[in-house]
DNA sequence: CATGAATGAGTATTCATTCAT
DNA sequence: AATGAATGAATACTCATTCAT
């Protein structure tokens, strides 16, 4: 049995809970600010556990990378539960979420694949399906508000949320990028909204839920 | 003077400029297919040449990709110049320009640095500044027009433009993937299009052009 | 004092002299399965105890090895005397303890060595010394009795049943494999008896005992 | 195309030829003194030349020790033909072969699988195939013509010989282990000879051809 | 005492860069 | 000038050994 699954068997030591979390706040903090090509001894320098450790917990660099991107999909899917039930606004529910997963600019953490891409496991396969079903539930809501516009949909919705730029380390207040990421989530936002007159035309019918894998693997590596 | 700047000794042979071109245009494939971490021996294999005779035209990977990228941006200057010459709408002509850039799909190609970044050359410099000046025009007219929000600047445009995703190979025309990135596009100049009404209020003033050089490194890679 | 050689000053806990026999026995059986290259996890994992018990009783890797292979060794011993009390003929005497060492396939459990050996210990080399002395009685004779060839010595005689080899796990009765070690033997002790013709002349002056301890080194690993 | 298999494409030039010689040379005596578990910067080391080089010629590990052992099948197979058209006695065919094949002590370059054992490729396949039918013809031959005991088959053979320890560096010609491999092999040939009265009894009947490549990888890792 | 988590040196493999052909 | 073979530093992963629980 893998030591990466030990809850079945036992309830972990408390010091390698602390080590579990620790590696995976750095990881997430070192994907997110240099792409997840960081070597494992820089997330083991990050999270100040040595690279066997990590090893132990995560049979190999892609199931902590996976790990990552399930802790992220499941926060949000928490984070679409409370605002569809904290907001009684569709639209006001639908941005909060949005400002939510912007983020995370997961679009730097997990790049279109450019090696290998090792099969999801089933617990990615679990969240990803989850987290989308939340998000159909929020886009609709706000397309039946007539808030969100309707040519678009959960996968577009996605896919311009992660372009949105990695955040850069100690630059994220001042100079010029100020607040880039912030600034870039109200346009797409505004280009989103419903509107009565014209605005642009989509130029294609909308993507379908068809080979759901083949997006994710392709568009995130994951 | 290093062989990569010949031009000044002598004319260059008929083959060496040959090769330069089939370089380049491998060079320029290949990285947006899959990424600038592909091996030079990959771009070599593409490009029909020897992996020594892309090193004698380029004394590293690193004035490769800067010169992939010098290309683009001057490219993408002559386009800007033809459509203020040619379109006499504004906002035509900045939509023009966002669709021709749209589709260099740099985000692929310059990811935000991941490793070692060199220092960008002077002509990397130069072409930067020149694309900004001419964007900045383009910008201002759609500004002055009232078509264009005023509260974006240059660097958000191009950000916003640089994050629309990677070509996919193979991927472009079916599936989920179909015309993401123009659909991806679309949304964006309906937000960044101005309008009476509200809409969303951007969050913080305007980025300025000190540290233009940080602001290129940190978020292209160059 | 060590603790792996507690005997002198304390008698040894009930479960500590129990959890030792485990260990053992689990050594015995997975190093003359899989090589001793198997990694103390494994053992510790058949044990049924953890890997930090084993290091308890035993200082590191080549002393479990080592442990065993005395424990093997001084067996042997007393199934030699037992043999030389036993059969009337010593002959049978002879090829009943070559059945016995020809068990314990020890090619596999103490291949010549590979990496870093380590400085043998005062124990193996007593048991060694012990040993040697048993089979030399046995082989002296034997050919005494004219029923060994009288060219070949007690160094030949380990070599070659070590050199059987090892047992492959549930692979010992069915297919080309079956019993290939008993046969093996079946043709040695023949090659070994000996005949009034000629047959094949020994190519070269029998080995003497110096330098007995390299001799088990390279020969051993031991 | 893999680099290591250019021959249809190119001759191959001069010095890479050369180096390819001296790695497999190197490889050859390297796993022979310290067996296949030496790594391959020992290789390179031995050989002169980089590690770099030898992943240009061969893929991974497995690709060299395939290709050693397909080289050394290919020579005893070359040496039994020989020996077939040149010794007019059948036994001293067989005895000659055996000579060989005792020389390259395989047992120590090809161990019982330890570790992973990856799929043997065609080349060793075809290269085993051709040996064992060679060396079935010099079997049968020899037995026909009486010199040879009946009750053995061409796998008991392989397996003794390749028991024959591993020569041991500087260790051959003096010393207790003086030419201890040419007494072992002489008292397998006396054990193998034909004879008229009883000698040992083989424990069980002769093994078959079924599973061929089973009884390689588990016997010899290949 | 027993456990198994943590450590880090060692190894296979990749790839930017150099250099002999 | 062009080629591609050679080099070796960098990186993922394993496992003997130590040490906190």
């Amino acid at each position: 049995m893998s030591p990466s699954t030990p809850s079945a068997d036992r309830p972990l030591r408390a010091d390698a809970r602390e080590n579990i979390r620790l590696i995976l706040e750095a990881a997430r903090e070192v994907f997110a600010d240099r792409g997840y090509e960081v070597s494992i001894e820089e997330v083991a320098r990050r999270s100040g556990v040595g690279m066997g450790t990590i090893y132990r917990h995560f049979p190999n660099k892609s199931a902590l990378v996976e790990r990552v991107a399930v802790d992220v999909m499941t926060e949000t899917s928490a984070e679409t539960e409370r605002a569809a039930a904290e907001e009684p606004d569709p639209w006001a529910a639908f941005a909060r979420v949005m400002r939510h997963m912007a983020r995370f600019r997961s679009s730097q953490m997990f790049p279109v694949s450019r090696r290998r891409t090792t099969e999801p496991g089933p617990e990615l396969m679990a969240a990803r399906a989850a987290l989308l079903a939340d998000l159909d539930g929020l886009v609709a809501r706000a397309q039946d508000a007539g808030d969100l516009r309707t040519d678009v949909n959960v996968f577009d919705v996605v896919l311009m949320l992660n372009s949105i730029p990695a955040r850069i380390p100690d630059d994220e207040t001042t100079g010029p990028a100020a607040d880039l990421a912030g600034r870039h989530l109200a346009v797409l936002l505004d280009g989103l909204r419903s509107r009565p007159s014209g605005g642009e035309t989509l130029p294609s019918p909308a993507a379908d839920r068809r080979d759901l894998d083949r997006f994710f693997r392709t568009r995130f590596g994951l």
